[in-house]
DNA sequence: CAAGATTATTGATCAAAGGCAAAAAATCAG
DNA sequence: CTGATTTTTTGCCTTTGATCAATAATCTTG
C-alpha cells in the first residue's frame, strides 16, 4: 500500500499523527469481480476509498438493476446516504473487476471524527466532493440529450466502456440499452 | 428573533457557548417578494436560514430559467456548491414571497469551523442533510413518470402550489409547462 | 373598472426514446 | 473446438411528453 499522504494528497495534507491515527482503524480489502461489497438492505457502516480497479453502485427499480455511479481508483465510495443517516441502504455496490480497497468502519471513524479535527475536515471534504459531483450527475443527467450524455461520459470516463456492460451504461446515462447500443452505432 | 436554540433544534443541540459565537456573527435580512438573494456569476459567500417565506433556486438554460429547488422555513439555503468550492455560482436564488432569513457569512464562518468543533459538526449535518436531500431529488426525478413526480411534489410539498407559477412548478419537475397543465386538469 | 400584460389552458402535430422481438455477435463451459 | 448461454444489435411499432399556436383566465395599473 501507497502511504495515506500520497493517498489523500488530492484531498488535502494530514498531519503525520491523523495519519497514524487513521492507519490505525484501516484495513485493506481485495475484491474478486463481481464481489459484492455493500449489500442493498443493510446499514453501510463503511467508507470505502479504491486504490486499484472499478466498482458501480446500483439499486434495483422494479427487477432491473439501475447503475447510480462508477467509482475508480483514487475515489471515495459508500452509501453516503445510509452511511450518514444510519437506515438501510438503497444501494448496492459491486466490483467490475478486481478491486484493492481501503474500508473504514463507522464506528471507528466516528469517535476519530470527535477526537481529530483533521481528521473531521478530511470527512467534510469527502461530503463536499461528493455533493458536487451528485450535483454535476443531476445536471449532467437532466439537461443533456441521450447521445449527449453518452459523449461526455465518453469524454470523462472512457475506461468504463471496456469493464460495464451496455445495460449497466445506459442506466446510468438513464436510457434503454436499445437507445445506447444505436448511439453507439452512429458514432 | 426565536433563539438559535430553537431554530436549529431539528438539526443538533449546541453548546451555549457555540451559539454565542455563532448568533455574534449573523446578520438577519427581510426579503421582498421577487427579490434575488442569491446571484448567479457571482461566489456564494453566505448561507441561509430560513425563518420565515419560500425561496426557490433556479439557474438559466438557453434563455428559460430551470428551478432547482424550492426551500422553506427551518430549511438552510445556499448555492453549495459555490460556497464549497469558491467558484462563480451557475446558480441564483429569489424570494417567492416576503421571507426573513438569517445569513452567516463564509469570511465568519469558516474560521468558526476550526476554532468551534461544534459549529464544524453543525456545518458537517448540514452537508450531510443537503447531500441527502439532493439525492432524493435525483432519484426522485430520474425513475418517475410526469405525473408521478406531480403528485408526489403535491403530497411533500402541497404550499408551493400557490407561490410559484406553473412554469416555476415544471422546470422542477422536468418537464413543459403545459404537459403540467393538463395533469392539473385530469386530477 | 377597463385595457393591457402576463400566465394558464387547450388543441394539434411531432420527435425522441422506450418496449418487444428476432437476429447476430460475443463469451463461457465442458 | 463446439454447443449453450449471455450480451448486443437491429427492426418495427408505440408512448410520452415537447413544441407551436390559439384561446382563456388572471393579474396590474392607470
Amino acid at each position: 500500500m501507497e502511504s495515506l499522504q500520497q493517498l489523500f494528497g488530492r484531498f488535502l495534507a494530514l498531519p503525520q499523527e491523523s495519519q497514524n491515527k487513521l492507519e490505525s482503524i484501516l484495513t485493506e480489502k481485495t475484491l474478486q469481480k463481481g464481489e459484492l461489497w455493500i449489500q442493498e438492505g443493510e446499514i453501510c457502516d463503511k467508507i470505502g476509498f479504491i486504490e486499484r480497479g472499478l466498482m458501480r453502485s446500483f439499486y434495483y427499480k422494479d427487477k432491473k438493476d439501475i447503475t447510480i455511479s462508477f467509482s475508480t481508483k483514487g475515489e471515495f465510495i459508500s452509501s453516503m446516504s445510509s452511511f450518514i443517516s444510519r437506515m438501510p441502504s438503497y444501494e448496492s455496490a459491486e466490483a467490475l473487476e478486481i478491486c484493492q480497497v481501503i474500508e473504514f468502519q463507522y464506528d471507528q471513524l466516528m469517535p476519530l471524527l470527535i477526537e481529530d479535527r483533521h481528521v473531521a475536515y478530511l470527512y467534510q471534504r469527502i461530503l463536499e466532493q461528493n455533493y458536487i459531483e451528485l450535483e454535476e450527475h443531476l445536471i449532467f443527467s437532466k439537461f443533456k440529450s441521450a447521445k449527449e450524455r453518452y459523449l461526455e461520459l465518453m469524454e470523462t470516463k472512457p475506461y468504463i466502456i471496456h469493464k460495464a456492460s451496455v445495460g449497466q451504461i445506459a442506466s446510468y446515462l438513464d436510457m434503454s440499452l436499445e437507445t445506447l447500443s444505436r448511439i453507439r452505432a452512429t458514432i
